[in-house]
RNA sequence: GCCCGGGUGGUGAAAUUGGUAAACACGUAACACUUAAAAUGUUAUCUCUUACAAGGGUUGUGGGUUCGAUUCCCACCCCGGGCACCA
């Protein structure tokens, strides 16, 4: 027993003390400031930046913050350049909703509310550089929010779009569908309606393939470029929701074809005239079957403009619903143009060799006459809407153009893309059948299961689908299909996408399609199980291979047929072609509502929609008396006539501004660039500084946001990146979900269960130095787990431990071997762990070392110093302060990490453990890398181990050096 | 239904990636110090064979591979998450 008799009396712990004295201390050295230091190697880390809400922290958020705060000391002590940020994401429904029941200016609750969370993250101790702070609704802040959606805007990645939204009837705005759960508004639970109301649209599937597939590409040393979590990924790949299939062309059988009459409008290219190319000879193939053929002579073919041309089209051909149009070339550009501007949809559209790009121009290729005398902005939506869906893309002969501008289009269009030969390149020969082929009408359905062609029994269009109206003259059945299709109208989307409820369908009577495969002509329904915005909106039913066609088939007794599967790929090849679908959908943009950043647009109406110039930036958000949401699909902005009204930027002529707001996600998209640059007034970032500090080293947040903020970031980022604002491809190379803290009783901490345990009153009672080892000592980081305010007792007593450790220290102490060894061994592992972000088990690491020298009469000052050292980043407060009492004068903060010495950390004595028949009898001390010989003469004279030898036969003996002897004996 | 995690003492968990299962901590019990309590310290604490000793069993369940499996393989059960009448 030792006896304490001559130790001094400590010095007390009072954590309120030194917590003060230290947070103080740190700011006005100023040491956790940003700097790009060119000497030094970066380190950025990041948290999610919070909400600002009334209520305060709970003890569950700071868990990401310290664990960054853990990361970022260490790597400040390594020697980084680290930079640790903090901001706050305020715009959105919370303060908007409080701002309309007290009438005041949101903005007045978000500065208290910002102010609060500040004052909570300071008595923890983190080691954030405020200089850098950044909040989402300061218009210095927004002004880039609105520049960044100004350039998606110029590159045709921002629409306005009129297709059926989701439409939240409680928050009285539209939703995104990453905003909808089970059909209901994720806020606020209330089943969303779909509403056809005019959006501003983002289009993030242009970057679908490059958002799924960077999620598995690799860094040139072969490691992932994103080292992320599993879990989040995959997320990000089912919401992504690739699949390659094909789209097979069923034509519809003769009978139901042979009378139908259309009316065809062929326009020729440039340079070119209704006598050139195929023309003659495809008017007089058309026209032998009956069909009525217009070809116009289109004005100024050497030197065409669009106004012209599509006037000329619009003003001399008569266009119905059996009309298609087809077009040559730029008479294909023509074409497009002119279905935007009519009032009705017509029966298809044929594209011959043509892109919807002006770059298609070339590099070597000059530019034609019409380069500038045609806009190149197509609304793909409303020209796929005016061609009632059915468009065919003919490819061109030049590999390159195909590859990069046909698939491109005809994904775009959901069009058919037809892979042929033209007889002549560019479709320039006198007879090009394929173009006559392509003209056959026909059904597309998307399959992903073109194995099974021959099992297909009937085909199922969904009740929108565009081709259902046209065929209705054809149809005998026609008062049941249009009963059908009006009950279907007025489902609900939950009700529709409801999987359990029994299928329901009615028969096209009259109408049948042709299985390229063998060539049977099967029936045709519809049916509202098949949806008509996914896909093609029309499937091919092979009910012995897919189990919703079985259920259908049964239930209206139609065929089932077992078939043996054939290849893929030679299906594909034989019958259709390739293709590729997501489930991902453009994100949808405005809000109706006031607490949000402004769309920076204009609507004028000689003009169009005109983007506010980058220099009248920021589009402030003016004052407003009623902050209620109108619930008419304007927001309330609509009401401010000062504000709204403007003169339009390009004809000076009276116009009015956009008054849909962006979604809280837009701010949040792209803060963790403005960190690196805070104040910039010339750039949202200056590129020096991304250089330096991007990409974000290691980030920090809710799994929540695995579907939403994560994909619209790396959306964003992806843009800007294209558009040379950053220089790495993703915005996050290491990602880590924080588990949630619980409340003690197991429920999620809330108001509403009153299971809410504050920090200030945990800091209080315990210390930051406390609350911090506790949250990082709970359990795997990533996990979740309940809080327990009687574990901290844990924590705290480390705290003290160490803390009354400093009394042993003796200048004079000759440490033990064995503690210095022990202390190179903590070293290794908490450095190896914080990497890991393995926190739970470096704290560990460092209760057994504390406790090792807690047994020690002394401890020499060297070997305190390290400990204190590597303790550092847990327990901030208490490290300065003893590391001061030692007499340094400079804070441990910015000391440099212990190395570890190699050689201390090996064990030069070994345990080796004697297993007999696979059970553990005994063990012994050896000398580090003894002989197999060695150890298995000494296994076997282990008394322990003898006793289970005798009078048995040794048959085998495995040797694992520095571990263990393996016997296996006979019965 | 498909896909990703995960399942270890009374509790939070650990396990060098195939080598002593339960480190570290909470809780509990006994003891020491104390008038007493708190604090602190010491000891014990997976479970069964009533206790010592000596053994048996044990990482959701059942099989397999192996000298040896919490770890690898197969099947199943349960919990958490993502997607979903997506063709």
């Amino acid at each position: 027993m030792k006896s304490k008799a001559n130790k001094q009396v400590p010095k007390a712990y009072d954590h309120l003390i030194i917590e003060k004295k230290w947070q103080k201390k740190w700011a006005k050295s100023k040491i956790y400031r940003s700097k790009e230091d060119a000497e030094k190697s970066k380190y950025y880390v990041l948290d999610m930046f919070p909400y600002p809400s009334g209520e305060g922290l709970h003890v569950g958020h700071p868990k990401g913050y310290i664990a960054t705060d853990v990361v970022s000391r260490m790597k400040r002590m390594q020697g980084h350049s680290v930079l640790h940020p903090m901001g706050f994401d305020a715009f959105g429904l919370p303060a908007e909703n409080y701002a309309i029941k007290t009438r005041t200016n949101p903005l007045i609750a978000v500065q208290r509310n910002v102010k609060r969370f500040k004052e909570q993250l300071e008595i923890i101790g983190l080691d954030y550089d405020w200089t850098r702070e950044i909040n989402t609704t300061d218009p210095a802040y927004y002004r880039w929010t609105q520049w960044i959606f100004l350039q998606l805007f110029k590159k045709g990645l921002a629409f306005e779009s009129n297709e059926p939204v989701n439409w939240c009837p409680t928050d009285k705005t539209v939703l995104a569908n990453e905003d909808v759960e089970d059909g209901r508004c994720e806020r606020c639970g209330t089943p969303v309606e779909k509403r056809p109301l005019r959006q501003w649209v983002l289009k993030i599937t242009d970057y679908a393939d490059r958002l799924l597939n960077d999620l598995d590409a690799k860094k040139s040393d072969g490691t992932n470029l994103l080292d992320w979590p599993e879990s989040i990924k995959e997320s990000q790949r089912n919401w992504i929701g690739k699949s390659e299939g094909a789209i097979i062309d069923f034509p519809f059988a003769s009978t139901t074809t042979e009378n139908i009459s259309a009316n065809y409008i062929i326009l020729h290219g440039f340079e070119g005239s209704a006598e050139s190319n195929f023309i003659p000879w495809l008017k007089s193939e058309l026209e032998k079957k009956g069909h009525k053929v217009t070809a116009p002579e289109l004005p100024n073919a050497f030197n065409p403009t669009e106004d012209e041309q599509v006037d000329f089209v619009l003003k001399n051909c008569h266009f119905d619903e059996n009309t298609v149009l087809i077009g040559h070339s730029l008479g294909a550009v023509v074409a497009m143009k002119v279905l935007m501007k009519l009032n009705e949809p017509i029966s298809g559209l044929v594209i011959v060799a043509a892109a919807s790009d002006p770059s298609f121009f070339g590099e070597s290729a000059k530019p034609r006459p019409f380069h500038e005398t045609f806009k190149w902005d197509f609304d793909l939506d409303l020209i796929k809407k005016q061609a009632n869906g059915n468009i065919a893309v003919l490819s061109d002969t030049q590999e390159e153009f195909r590859a990069k501008y046909l698939n491109h289009l005809s994904t775009q269009l959901d069009a058919r893309l037809i892979e042929v030969r033209a007889k002549e390149e560019h479709f320039c020969a006198l007879e090009e059948p394929e173009i006559l082929a392509a003209l056959h009408p026909s059904v597309k359905v998307f399959t992903t299961r073109p194995d099974t062609i021959f099992g297909v029994t009937y085909m199922v269009l969904a009740p929108e689908h565009p081709y259902v109206k046209s065929l209705l003259p054809k149809i005998s059945n026609r008062n049941e299909v249009v009963e059908y299709i009006e009950k279907a109208k007025l489902e609900t989307e939950m009700e529709r996408t409801d999987a359990k409820r029994e299928k329901t369908g009615v028969e096209l009577k009259g109408i049948r399609v042709v299985n390229p495969a063998n060539n049977e002509s099967v029936p045709v329904w519809i049916a509202d199980y098949v949806l008509a915005d996914y896909g093609t909106g029309a499937v091919m039913a092979v009910p012995a291979h897919d189990e919703r066609d079985a259920d259908f088939a049964k239930k209206y007794d139609l065929p089932i047929r077992e078939i043996k599967l054939e290849d893929k790929d030679e299906m594909i090849r034989k019958f259709g072609s390739k293709t590729i679908k997501y489930k991902l959908r453009d994100w949808v943009f405005s809000r109706q509502r006031y607490w949000g950043e402004p769309m920076p647009l204009i609507h004028c109406a000689n003009c169009g929609v005109v983007p506010v110039p980058e220099k009248d930036l920021p589009v402030k958000l003016p004052k407003v008396v009623s902050y209620e949401p109108t619930g008419t699909g304007e927001s309330p902005l609509a009401a401010i006539g000062k504000w709204v009204n403007v003169k339009c930027p390009k004809c000076k002529g009276k116009s009015r501004r956009e008054t849909n707001t962006m979604p809280q996600w837009a701010g949040s998209s792209w803060y963790y660039l403005r960190y690196m640059d805070p104040k910039n007034k010339k750039a949202l970032v200056d590129s020096k500084k991304e250089k330096y500090w991007a990409p974000v080293d290691l980030y920090i947040g809710g799994a929540e946001h695995a579907t939403r903020h994560l994909i619209y970031a790396r959306f964003w980022h992806k843009f800007l990146y294209d558009i040379g604002v950053t220089s790495t491809i993703e915005p996050f190379s290491r990602l880590q979900s924080v588990g949630l803290i619980m409340g003690e009783d197991g429920r999620k901490m809330s108001k509403r269960f009153g299971n809410v345990v504050n920090p200030d009153e945990v800091v209080a009672r315990f210390g930051a130095d406390t609350l911090r080892v506790y949250e990082m000592f709970m359990g795997p980081f990533d996990q979740q787990i309940a809080w327990s305010t009687d574990s901290m007792v844990g924590a705290r007593r480390f705290v003290e431990k160490v803390w009354r450790l400093s009394e042993k220290v003796l200048s004079s102490a000759v440490d033990d071997i064995n503690i210095i060894k022990i202390i190179h061994k903590t070293i290794k592992k908490v450095t190896d762990d914080i990497n890991g972000l393995k926190f739970n088990t470096a704290i560990s690491s460092l209760m057994i070392a504390v406790n090792e020298l807690d047994r020690a009469e002394s401890i020499s000052k060297e070997q305190f110093q390290l400990l204190l050292q590597i303790l550092a980043p847990f327990m901030p407060h208490v490290a300065d302060e003893l590391w001061s009492s030692l007499g340094n004068k400079k804070s441990i903060h910015i000391s440099s990490w212990p190395e570890f010495d190699p050689k201390l950390i090996e064990d030069n004595e070994v345990n080796i453990i004697v297993q007999i028949n696979g059970k553990m009898r005994g063990s012994f001390m050896a000398a580090k890398d003894t002989s197999k010989e060695l150890l298995e003469e000494t296994a076997k004279k282990v008394p322990e181990v003898m006793k289970w030898l005798t009078g048995k036969a040794i048959q085998k003996i495995v040797v694992v050096p520095n571990r263990l002897v393996s016997i296996v004996v006979g019965q």
